[in-house]
DNA sequence: GTTGAGCGTT
């Protein structure tokens, strides 16, 4: 008898993974757990009633319901499985009240001396709170300051006090204000993937899976090579990729912003999004008066 | 090896 494969998926929406099957017609749970590290059981739809339904399990065994798995797709059960989601969203909303009820961000320092390094910077703006981060912005090739920087403390009170005043930093007047190149605070599209701007170099995968692991489980983490300062992290959860959208998080000490991943770049209504009158004047030019929607 | 208003990432 050839080799069974049942469709198994975290989620109902996912893509299935299959699962071999053994010769008896039952699938180990440990066969589940392989691919689902912390499985526990199997549930699926119910055709006829459209609940949910638990797969038996006996000692380590799951069997198929009314003897055949057919081609239904079957969810992981996690051991408790809502309280877990519950405690990352917990988590992840955690993020937005950690610094109180007034949410820091970060200020641009326009007017530094050429000189100035962060170091610096840190120096002189201790002398009004507690910093959390500070950024010089440089030439990559270079390595010249542009003249700016950024600065975030730990309280409120203190940036308030801060951008309500000029700074003698290293023999200059300077000033800080709040960023206009911020994202807009509503930020549509549910994804679980986020895009992480701002990153630097020395920003490994690890270290980004490393430090988002805490809000929830981390399912991938793209960082483009050549390096382009931004990475993408992918959450099993989506509802804790949501939450993070919008924050600015520090890493390494250095300030990265979250936002909604766009979706990929792959294929031509995509790579074309900005052409002058979009896809269909590109058609036109390409000499077609429609463009075949199988081709999109 | 310069400079002096701006604005960090797709």
């Amino acid at each position: 008898m050839s080799e069974l494969y049942i469709r198994v998926a975290e989620d109902e929406n996912e893509e299935p993974m299959e699962i071999p099957s053994e010769d008896d017609g039952t699938v180990l749970l440990s066969s589940v757990s392989a691919q689902f590290p912390g499985a526990c059981g199997l549930r699926y739809r119910n055709p006829e009633s459209q609940c949910m339904r638990g797969v038996r399990l006996v000692e380590g065994v799951l069997h198929a319901p009314e003897s055949s798995w057919g081609n239904l797709v079957y969810v992981v059960n996690y051991p408790k499985d809502n309280k877990r989601k519950m405690e990352e969203i917990d988590a992840a909303s955690a993020v937005k009240v950690k610094r109180g009820f007034q949410k820091t961000s970060d200020l641009i320092v326009l007017g530094l001396p050429w000189k100035t390094t962060e170091q610096d910077l840190k120096d002189y703006f201790s002398t009004f709170g507690e910093v959390i981060m500070v950024q010089v912005k440089r030439d990559a090739k270079t390595g010249n300051s542009k003249g700016f920087g950024f600065v975030r403390f730990a309280d409120y009170e203190t940036q308030t006090k801060v951008i309500a005043q000029r700074h003698m930093i290293d023999g200059r007047w300077c000033d800080c204000k709040l960023p206009n190149s911020k994202a807009s605070p509503d930020e549509p599209m549910r994804s679980r993937k986020i895009f992480v701007g701002r990153c630097t170099e020395d920003m490994t995968t690890d270290d980004l899976r490393q430090y988002f692991m805490q809000y929830g489980e981390v399912t991938d983490v793209f960082i483009p090579k050549p390096f382009r300062a931004f990475a993408f992290v992918t959450f099993a959860d989506d509802q804790v990729a949501q939450a993070l959208c919008g924050e600015d998080l520090i890493i390494k000490g250095v300030s990265v912003h979250i936002s909604n991943a766009e979706p990929k770049h792959n294929n031509i209504h995509q790579l074309f999004h900005n052409f002058p009158g979009g896809v269909t004047s590109l058609a036109a030019m390409l000499g077609r008066s429609q463009y075949p929607s199988s081709h999109m």
